[in-house]
RNA sequence: GCGUAAGUGGCGGAGUGGUCAAUCGCAGCAGACUGUAAAUUUGCCGGCUUCGGCCUUCGAAGGUUCGAAUCCUUCCUUACGCA
């Protein structure tokens, strides 16, 4: 028996989306789904409660900052993250690989792991082989992580502390967090790093997965209750896209996270690519993606799930999305506006509160505008894409996205 | 009335002869945020600007000096102390 169950509910004739039913030990969840992002095992500012009345389905933690701070011994001992934080729907965990990106290339940069069209490249000049060796307390831009063939060895943000990931390790890891699915460690890269340092990274992923594939089966308790998801690198490149898609496809995985870096205008051509190779009864998320128009383009090219930081630290910032847009209810035009955040919201924080009391709130500092921001920002999502769904299913989703993009992109 | 201390940009508060349109914090204005080092962070924040600068400022008025927010004089105001 397999932990993870998908069926193909309904396809978007043409495309490659698809409403869909992940079943998990810990309940189904109908895809296309938004899923939360509860970094330490809980989603900042809000109880599980309160994610769960606002529509998520699951929660996705971080094996990175749990290992660190308790430690996936004590949730381990605790149940599972799930039930440690008092979330009993389904859970997963993200294998530490993006913190290879946030706290190596990324670290003290602005580069995100989204660039646009026509950015200056700037070249990552060595290669990971010449890296090999030097010491961690050398690098000279500070970076918290460092990258070997064998694994990642990361400095703690916390108190620098030296810690060391391996595909084996991080499986270990995730085995104690307990979550229903949980991801291969693989490599981030940063959209700035030239083709080259793409495949090799790409390359090392790969051996990386196979490596978590081994470890995960290695323990059959785990392997039987988690499901794991290997992750699609291949940056901006169609070649290497493809190729990891094949690669990875092969491989006897439960699920598919893509992940990595894009072009920003051409993601969902990049997403399409990889999914027309991926296995078409396996669910795929795509990582870290939230942008309205980003979750029409995925979904569309035939992601099922898609997790986020956006909508929850936009919202503790003062950043909401509406029909018509994004709103800062930090501007001073809504110390006076007695509307809700949006009229056509059923959240929580719209049936009950206006624009100018969160604009108070978020102006004294308050940490319930954290709260009220986060819900609305996440049921705006989760709702998106549920609507996405019923769209897929009626056949009304270019109809849908025609009128959303066109209403919220306006300027 | 006498004595002492102090008066700096919206507020608090640095500066105590040139490198001062004046550190810094707050408030204010705008921006960013896409597998969370994030209840974070960036820029602006006297006026004008062709962004090179230019102009007017540090209670008020005089003065010393090549040069003053900074020194001197008088005045005004405030706080504390003594009457």
């Amino acid at each position: 028996m397999k932990p993870i169950d998908f069926k193909i509910e309904h396809k978007l004739p043409g495309k490659l989306g698809r409403a869909g039913t992940i079943t998990t030990p810990h309940g189904e969840i109908q895809t296309p789904a938004f899923v939360t992002v509860g970094t330490k095992a809980t989603v900042k500012a809000l109880t599980p409660e309160q994610v769960a009345d606002l529509g998520a389905q699951v929660v996705l933690a971080n094996t990175y900052h749990l290992y660190l701070e308790p430690g996936d011994e004590i949730v381990r001992d605790a149940g599972g993250f799930g039930k440690f934080m008092n979330w009993h729907g389904p859970t997963m965990t993200d294998s530490g690989g993006f913190q290879v990106f946030s706290l190596g290339a990324a670290f003290g940069t602005k580069v995100g792991k989204l660039a646009k069209v026509g950015e200056v490249i700037v070249g990552e000049d060595e290669s990971a082989d010449s890296r090999l060796g030097r010491e961690l307390i050398c690098d000279e831009a500070g970076k918290l992580a460092k990258i070997d063939e064998d694994g990642v060895t990361f400095k703690s943000y916390r108190d620098g502390s030296v810690h060391r990931f391996t595909p084996e390790r991080s499986m270990e890891i995730q085995h104690n967090l307990g979550a229903d699915m949980i991801f291969a460690f693989d490599e981030c890269t940063s959209p700035a790093a030239p083709l080259a340092y793409q495949r090799e990274a790409m390359e090392r992923t790969h051996r990386w997965a196979k490596r978590s594939l081994d470890a995960h089966k290695a323990n059959k308790e785990a392997s039987s209750k988690q499901g794991l998801l290997g992750v699609v690198q291949g940056g901006r490149h169609r070649e290497l896209r493809e190729e990891s898609a094949r690669v990875l496809g092969a491989m006897d995985f439960d699920g598919y996270g893509i992940g990595g870096s894009f072009d920003k205008d051409d993601m969902n051509t990049a997403v399409g690519w990889v999914n027309s190779i991926l296995p078409e009864d396996k669910p795929r998320h795509l990582l870290g993606i939230g942008e309205p128009e980003d979750l029409f383009g995925a979904v569309e090219n035939g992601c099922d799930l898609f997790d986020c930081v956006a909508p929850t630290r936009t919202g503790r910032n003062g950043t909401l999305h509406t029909h018509d847009g994004k709103i800062n209810l930090l501007n001073a035009r809504f110390v006076r506006d007695f509307t809700p955040v949006d009229s056509e919201c059923d959240c929580y924080t719209c049936k009950n509160y206006t624009r100018a009391y969160l604009a108070h709130l978020f102006r004294s500092d308050e940490m319930l505008a954290a709260t009220l921001g986060s819900i609305h920002n996440l049921r705006f999502l989760v709702a998106l894409v549920e609507k996405m769904r019923e769209a897929i299913i009626d056949d009304s989703f270019d109809t849908f996205k025609t009128s959303f993009i066109a209403r919220y992109y306006k300027k």
